[in-house]
DNA sequence: CAATAATAGTCCTAATTAGGACTATGTCAA
DNA sequence: TTGACATAGTCCTAATTAGGACTATTATTG
């Protein structure tokens, strides 16, 4: 049957397209809540958390990591930087590479906000019983399988 | 237990998380990718989708459909005027409010735009069975409660 | 080896984003 | 009625966002 304007809205997928988009928005703006008190926006959060425990990752590892894209991340880390979070290094091996280390400043904010934003998410993520959440696990990952 | 920055990652929710921002993410940018040919941005599409087959909407409740913030809102929507896709009606009633409207060059583009689009996603979406959707839209509900 | 292709990161632009201050308007209770 | 409070929308700011052009570097292939 062919979409038209006034059928369009009648197919059974957009339901899923919405509550896909409404529950990533609560879990995204309650995460966000939890920085209210840090000198952290979210992507920095995300960057700092994600170099946390590891011996520094270029900015492609981070993009894949983080799902932020290059032309955003070189303005995260210039931000992170000139807060002193973070430090670039040259990857002498392959001069394209660069690599994007924790400073001491870094690694001990990581060490504050992480667990404390963990906990934070812990309580709402508490509300949801173990099989939920595999179910869940499951269903999201064939959500993203579809759209490969 | 006590969550500390070196046990913080193994707390059993964060795959979940992932899978939450993988999945929506993956639906964003292909959403994003089908109006590569339209001139119209995602949020701008949004908004043309909500407006039309209605009388106008308020700054308010388009809002609180697609998820678009007032201060957002007020910038989508000048720029949406200043192409002519909608128009700003002063409700007399009770002035604080503004109505949005298409106007017939809006009305337009979303009989042409809101079919286009809805087809396209419906290639991805159709890759998931029913009952696989209808689990998924339960399941979503259930995380976008645990955030209330 | 030399030309071509691929990869990494930066820079640039227009738009979106949230949040809060601000103005205008309306509601409600004392 | 008037003062306190609530609501609607605009304006402002700093940061994020995607995408593409650009430079530098490395890999591939003829």
């Amino acid at each position: 049957m062919t979409i038209t304007a006034s059928n369009a809205a009648k197919q059974t997928f957009i339901p899923l397209a919405r509550a896909l988009a409404r529950a990533y928005q609560a879990f995204a703006s309650y995460d966000a809540a939890g920085y209210q008190n840090s000198d952290l926006t979210v992507s920095q959060a995300d960057v700092l958390f994600t170099l946390g425990n590891t011996a520094g990752l270029t900015f492609t590892e981070i993009g894949d990591l983080t799902l932020i894209t290059k032309g955003t991340l070189t303005g995260v880390v210039d931000r992170m930087s000139s807060k002193g979070l973070v430090k670039r290094l040259a990857i002498t091996s392959d001069r394209r590479y660069t690599k994007v280390v924790l400073t001491t400043k870094g690694n001990k904010l990581f060490a504050i906000e992480f667990p404390r934003q963990i906990e934070y998410l812990k309580k709402r993520f508490d509300k949801i019983d173990d099989n939920t959440r595999q179910q869940a696990i499951t269903i999201l990952n064939k959500l993203v399988d579809s759209f490969d």
